[in-house]
DNA sequence: CGCAACTCAGTTGTACACAACTTAATTGGA
DNA sequence: TCCAATTAAGTTGTGTACAACTGAGTTGCG
């Protein structure tokens, strides 16, 4: 019989430690101009070059209605390019620019900086990773029996 | 040497488990016609009722630029009240209305109902919640150095 | 006392999330 | 073949988050 005491809840622990992370993202992407969420597409994207949006909001677990607005706003910033896909006109491909290439080796020190900063060794980021993985999938199903899509 | 792949993140991982509870949440949550962060403050103000703007703020760390617009959609809505203080015009606090009090009953169900979608057992719940409650304090401190306040 | 520094809540502007909807393009079955 | 169903991306509207700022109120120190 759980309570209803802000502090019992993991929820609660996992919103915190979500907006802690997002938080010092911020101050370690001011650098390259990128927000969280942009910096994730641009993960994906330096991982594989020229993906849908279908794609990519596939591996993020973003909809279009998220990732429209910010694709086009890397593409202002010049980041990447949108091409419509000429055997399937409803699909848009997006690939990296050269700056969007470029901003990786910016990047690549990153990572290591989110590491120190959570104070886990690698074996700890792996276990928790692994819980974390269990969680979202074990509650994306229970939502999906609840209400299904 | 942490890597630029996306699978490798615990905080990929973080935010898509985040985004899922939320997302469980919101079907929960419809039925009391509440929204995640809502429903937090509402925990907060039935645990203990009467608090100031900047006490909720502190206990759920959530300045007053997500704070005030949120409290004034609880306000709309009828689940709670608004009365700035005698002694001190700068503070707001807030209390339950009977409606926000009765809403208790109706959400008494609710721990249960993320605790079974999580397939945690207790001792599960808790020790997550304490490790992801280090790694937040870790991440705020380390941000905290980097940029501070 | 007088007023500069501070505090609290609220506002403004930007950027997610996401539901619901729209539009255009494609597909598949009668 | 034809057209209803489906699909992809984008748009609209609501509600967080959060930085930066505003304005009113309070405090403390010279």
């Amino acid at each position: 019989m759980a309570s209803l005491r802000l502090d019992d809840q993991l929820c609660f622990g996992l919103y915190s430690a979500s907006r802690a992370v997002t938080s010092l993202y911020r101050v370690v992407l001011d650098d390259l101009g990128l927000t969280y969420p942009q910096y994730l597409v641009m993960l994906a994207l330096w991982e594989r070059d020229d993906r849908l949006v279908k794609e990519l909001g596939a591996e993020l677990n973003l909809d279009s209605g998220t990732l429209s607005p910010l694709l086009k706003r890397l593409e202002t910033t010049g980041m990447v390019k949108r091409t419509r896909q000429a055997d399937d006109e409803r699909s848009v491909r997006i690939s990296l620019t050269a700056s969007g290439e470029a901003l990786r080796a910016k990047a690549a020190g990153i990572p290591d900086v989110i590491g120190a900063a959570m104070s886990l060794d690698e074996a700890g980021i792996a276990r928790m990773r692994g819980e974390l993985d269990r969680l979202t999938e074990s509650v994306n199903a229970y939502r999906e029996a609840l209400s299904p899509a």
